[in-house]
Parts: C-alpha cells; sequence; structure tokens
DNA sequence: CATAAGGGTTCCGGTAACTGGAAGGTCAAG
DNA sequence: CTTGACCTTCCAGTTACCGGAACCCTTATG
C-alpha cells in the first residue's frame, strides 16, 4: 500500500503520514525503489493516530497511547490517567473560550458597527488598562 | 520608564513587550545607553495590547484595532467587524472542545481504571477506523 | 579599584503540529 | 520520448512567544 491510499483511508494528508514516521511513530517499510509501503498494522497504527488527535490527545499523548496499546500488560489505569489530564485541559480551555465568548458577545452587541468612530469595543481595550500611575514623561 | 517597570504596570512579560516592538507594534524611543524609554503613549498602547489578547485576538487582529484605535476618522463597523469575525472563531472552538470533551468523558467514564489491561478507551481509538479495504500485505 | 548585584541589550534556538513548495527520482501509458 | 501521476527529501514558514547565552550599564561596597 502506497501512500496515497494510506491518506485515502485514514483521512491523513500524506505529508501528515511522513511526518508522523519522521517522529517515529510509525515504522513504514521501503521498497526497492525508496517508497514507503504500509502494511495493515501501519494503516491501523494511522487510523488509531487520526482519532487519537481528533479527540485533541497531544502528539506525544498519542504516542504513549500507541505504546500502551501495543502492550497487552498495561495497566487500563495508565490510559485513563492521560484522558483524564487531557479532558482536565479540555476543560480549562472551555472555561477560557466561555469567558471570552462572554466578553465579547456582549462588546460586539453594544457596538453600532456603522460609519461613526464611536466604539465600545475599543474603549473596553483602551480603557482597562487601570495603569496606576508612573508615567513620568510624555509620548 | 524602564522595560521592568512596563512589564510590571502592563503585565505582560519583558519578552513579549520587545517581542511586540520587534514586530512593530510600538516603537518606544531609546536612551543613549541603548535602553527603551517607554511613553504614555506606548504604555497606553501595551495595555491595550494585554486587553485585546486576553479576549484572545490574534496578534495581526490586534494590530489592526490598535491602528482603529489611532484613527479617529474610523468607522465602528470595522471593528465589530473584526470582533464578529473573532466571536465566529471562539464558537467554533467551543463546538469542537464541547464535542471532545463529550466523547472524550464517555469514554473516561466507561473505564475502570484498575489495572487490568481491559480498556474501552484504547478499543475506541482502535475500533473507529473502519478501514474499508485496501490491505493487500501483512505487517 | 575590583567586583558583585541588578538592571538593560541582542541574537539564537526551541516550542506544536504540521503545511507548502522546490528539486528531482520512478513508473506506466501513448 | 515525453507526459502525468506518483513518489522522495529537504528547507522554510506558521503563531506567539520563552529560555538562555553573551555581553553592556550603573551603582554600591569593601
Amino acid at each position: 500500500m502506497n501512500i496515497k491510499s494510506v491518506s485515502a483511508l485514514t483521512g491523513l494528508p500524506a505529508k501528515t503520514i511522513r511526518y508522523y514516521e519522521d517522529i517515529g511513530l510509525i515504522r513504514p517499510r521501503r521498497e526497492e525503489n525508496g517508497y514507503r509501503v504500509f502494511s495493515d498494522t501501519d494503516v491501523h497504527k494511522l487510523a488509531f493516530l487520526a482519532r487519537a488527535r481528533s479527540l485533541g490527545f497531544a502528539v506525544e499523548d498519542c504516542r504513549s497511547l500507541l505504546a500502551l496499546y501495543d502492550d497487552k500488560n498495561r495497566a487500563s489505569g495508565d490510559v485513563k490517567s492521560i484522558a483524564q489530564h487531557h479532558l482536565k485541559e479540555i476543560d480549562r480551555k472551555l472555561k477560557e473560550l466561555t469567558t471570552m465568548r462572554q466578553t465579547l458577545s456582549e462588546l460586539v452587541r453594544s457596538c453600532a458597527g456603522d460609519n461613526r468612530p464611536n466604539c465600545p469595543i475599543l474603549s473596553d481595550l483602551a480603557g482597562h488598562g487601570a495603569l496606576r500611575s508612573g508615567g513620568t514623561e510624555g509620548a
């Protein structure tokens, strides 16, 4: 199986597949002419990676997950631990984005969005920095 | 005002302030000895940038926003347009993260997380790639 | 006067996870 | 023999910085 077919099969761009080889996530054989040859196992691993990445796992997490997957003596606790950590990260990002969204949507709502210069969005951006003092010189 | 004070005042690391100068967001004067001297205007701009960045605006958006802020003949519509675009991006990310969170939390919940190897998380990652066919060679 | 502390400066490299593009080899078809 | 579709490697760029090295300036102190 050549890279194009694997790409079609896994949904991963060929560039990404080469990259994954570069960083040692897979080790496809080579033909005489230098072309990569992907075994079913390689394809399976790539599909695994694609799925894990789509769930937002970092590539290094994916490496660990893949290793655990290969290890038939693994403890599911190790897997769960990685997933929980990732889940926390997601929650952190969600919280941050939600806060941003809240503020930003209020600002957008309050802005006329016409030809006039008056703009609550800019006022907020400019005004929030309540600089205590320190300015001893002019512009 | 030297960089340390400005850093304390704006909450931006000195490194970041230098970076913002590098990419042309501010242009502080220099003393004879090469030290940066920040005017009140510089500090104000940096506070503006800090606030905009905290709302998730990309640095290039910040550049545009700063330009609009400086332009007393701006149209608030231009500002609003940038903000709305950013808001859409935030919504996109929120949606993506929410989907991830949903799947991931189910997987985490379903995993025993003990010493046994059986793991629904790994099963999901491995199983989702329903490879249609194509495998003509073994590993 | 030497030096140490605590500023400041520039420049280089690294981060995450790829993506785009150049330059060029391989292979089957016409 | 050339065209076109593959494949290869390698280099650069992306985003928004951070860490660290190597070095300068200033002031205080023994």
